[in-house]
DNA sequence: ACCTGAACACCGTTCAAGT
DNA sequence: ACCTGAACACCGTTCAAGT
């Protein structure tokens, strides 16, 4: 995909809509440069303004990242909704399959910002006035995984137990099996997107051994 | 811990052993000021040397962070064994739950150093003539997990399955599950010792019995 | 062989000044 | 209200020069 960034016209006074274009912008050199290639400098040079101007819109670096990570979280709901609604089983551990191949298949596809959604420094900024709406982001995500867990103890298929553990335990999984491919840790393991799901599925098929009925 | 960095005596030509002293200056920044606080310029700051100096031991930043890897996975292989030993029991279950206490233990009392470890960076330099040691520290840390599960499809207290598929399931699950509570995603659900050692085992229980004959 | 100092191209952040 | 340009304190990296 092909980032546009809205750029400021060199004769106008103002931009238009500064803020959108610097996420914009981030966006694009997080996924063309990784996660070392994101500057706030280099952002406002794409959106064609000095280096100061995001300041009018984002108190520091970590705000717009934060503003990068809750856009974040929205692609990562979306790409585990439209997994689980291409699966279309009444299943409850097929769609829960689904909704780890979706997880894994995004962080692979955009590794430098799934790494960016869970840095650290965003989620230990007390202070940041939009921390609430990435947190709410971030629960809308999680949502996805814990919705299915709730439904599966609910009919039955899944074995009685504490859905945030179970929801925790899903969760790590899918998260440390991300950060493993894209970290480099299993050696090139997974190239194909065949091979993703082999390895997805396998790796949740022992989980899912321990929650099921 | 405190960090000892040896520094040059000003009236030396020389150090001694300058490519160590960094390698602990890199350690004591991370300890103290974050991932974000590692820099070679600080680094050789702490060891009474100019900027430039390190450039004589490391071709650029991410082999001093390659070096600093690969003490990392000493220490974490260093920390499952001990938890292991303490462990004393002949059960492989409960010795596979001392290893995942041991795991996630490090990364929280080392954040940084375990983000420092498994940043992709050090990982996709094809070219760092450090790489084979580094992959090899890597491996005797995932080596403690492995020899654990299998011993336990050996003598039958866990279902026959591939060793890959059980090792890469168990590891994903502790690394995800560190890295989600020192990411702050789980909002400080993990404050105390006991706290760590409840998630750790609960989330550990649920692919147990998924593993476990 | 090992280290220094100056230099270059980058950062994030602040602030007075412009429109 | 929004943006610019200069300034400051940091980076990583290179290179001629010193011991």
């Amino acid at each position: 995909m092909s980032i546009r960034v809205a750029r400021k016209r060199s004769d106008a006074y103002q931009h238009g809509d500064l803020r959108r274009a610097l996420v914009q912008a981030g966006l694009k050199l997080l996924s063309e440069h990784g996660v070392a290639g994101l500057s706030l400098r280099a952002a406002a040079e794409l959106a064609g303004v000095s280096h100061a101007a995001p300041y009018r819109h984002f108190r520091d670096k970590n705000a717009l990242v934060a503003a990068i990570a809750e856009e974040g979280f929205k692609l990562l709901t979306r790409a585990m909704r439209t997994e689980v609604e291409a699966c279309s089983s009444g299943d409850v551990l097929l769609r829960l399959r689904a909704v780890a191949h979706g997880y894994v298949s995004f962080a692979l596809a955009h590794p430098a910002y799934f790494r960016t959604i869970f840095a650290e420094r965003v989620w230990l900024d007390k202070n940041d006035p939009m921390k609430d709406s990435l947190v709410a982001a971030s629960r809308e995500s999680l949502g996805v995984l814990r919705g299915l867990i709730d439904e599966g103890i609910r009919n039955g298929h899944l074995r009685a137990g504490d859905p945030d553990q179970i929801s925790l335990a899903a969760w790590s999984l899918v998260h440390g099996l991300s950060l493993l491919i894209i970290d480099g840790q299993l050696g090139g393991l997974c190239d194909t997107p065949a091979a993703i799901r082999s390895v997805t599925d396998s790796v949740g098929r022992l989980l899912q051994r321990g929650i099921a009925r």
